[in-house]
DNA sequence: ACCTGAACACCGTTCAAGT
DNA sequence: ACCTGAACACCGTTCAAGT
């Protein structure tokens, strides 16, 4: 774990490398020109210097991208109050912080991962397990029940978000949608009853409420698991 | 969309080429090499042809392994029964086998997206569809409930197996289960108060267990909601 | 300890030319 | 209509050599 040592000389790059340093640039690459977009070489031009010299700070792409998505994710908690009043309540801030989060970065949703290694995907399981552990739930369930939501607010973030990073302003959301919903619309009714009748609602649907939609069913299994007998 | 000819000649490969026999061949690249194991290159090699012959049927490599994902995919229809007795057991039973069937292609499960495009996606949601509708939830409500079990089949299946397929046979799931364990144990209780104790549980965790964990959550959420009196 | 940049061993994709 | 395979324009990664 190298780290940067001082100084800032004149011109060009001023500073060492490091690697904050080159994640950092690694994010605005990938904000700017989306995955394809991050490249060694690239990014080492940016960083006036080589691409060689990245290969001492990180071990290869697929860890320079992890840790990139991961500092994304570390963007939730500051929009997340550090006390909740509820449990339920404090998961449901923290999702949709996350969320919220990747939805600005969309490169990053199908790169943040399970079971959580990296300094901000260990944070934000450890938030989730505290909440949940303030719930009635009996202890031997924390986990299962922690690890299921944080799988939740990932993986289906990464559901919803990636698909646009995938159409790069050649098509926006409003035309793949509309041109989604006349694929279903020309399919045969008695084959796909439900799809057929759907197609407004998926014209008009909004990602985030698709979103919240889940996970409210989620936590509402929730408490009426921690507590058989939901009150009224 | 071409169609394979015919007759057999002799020696090498036999039939005319298609984009049936190519995504084929891609799974069977894909589940022996893993993601990155395929190549136009070696997928050409194994069909004796040249790879500019694989861009007459398929667009790219992308529109490939999406393909090759839809058709592992489709693989969970066939270990599931047509009719269920209720509208809960029917999902619960479609969603396992949905798992079951990315488990055993795990490089698939990070490239099965929503909302459906592809033949075995667009059954999935509309089977989904399908049973919803058989709740008792109000209809305006079936469009969201119904993709949101749909992202959390695809999503977290995704989180729970994907990381599966980046540990290529160097490191066993034990192995890396117990690495990271010891990583939460050298954490600071303070900071992390929840991952610290709760070391064992990860290292004994089941996967399957953990996808009907938060899916039994999801459709518990569901009940409360379709009908507001639980029974006794 | 950290950086340089040429070189290696590949890729996906295109396209003129064939049948 | 479908296939061939050489060629183009890149990649990630390594490594001897520098400071």
């Amino acid at each position: 774990m190298p780290r940067t040592r001082g100084r800032a000389p004149t011109g060009g790059r001023a500073d060492a490398l490091s690697r904050e340093i080159i994640v950092g640039a690694a994010v605005a690459l990938l904000d700017e020109r989306g995955e394809r977009g991050l490249t060694f070489r690239l990014l080492a031009k940016q960083l006036n210097t080589g691409p060689g010299a990245l290969y001492w700070h990180v071990a290869n792409k697929d860890e320079l991208v992890a840790l990139a998505a991961d500092q994304v994710l570390g963007h939730a908690f500051a929009a997340v109050p550090r006390l909740e009043e509820g449990a339920g309540a404090g998961l449901r801030a923290l999702a949709i912080a996350v969320f919220d989060a990747l939805d600005r970065h969309p490169w990053a949703a199908s790169h943040v991962t399970a079971p959580a290694t990296l300094a901000n995907a260990l944070r934000l399981l450890d938030r989730i397990g505290t909440l949940v552990a303030r719930t009635g739930l009996p202890a031997e369930r924390h986990f299962a029940v922690s690890t299921a939501i944080s799988y939740y607010i990932t993986g289906v973030s990464a559901q919803i978000i990636a698909p646009r990073s995938a159409l790069d302003s050649t098509t926006s959301r409003d035309a793949f949608l509309t041109q989604t919903a006349e694929r279903w619309e020309e399919l045969d009714p008695a084959d796909y009853p439900f799809l057929t009748r759907t197609t407004t609602d998926l014209r008009d649907h909004d990602d985030r409420d698709q979103f919240t939609t889940g996970l409210d069913l989620l936590l509402n299994g929730l408490n009426t698991t921690a507590d058989p007998r939901p009150p009224a």
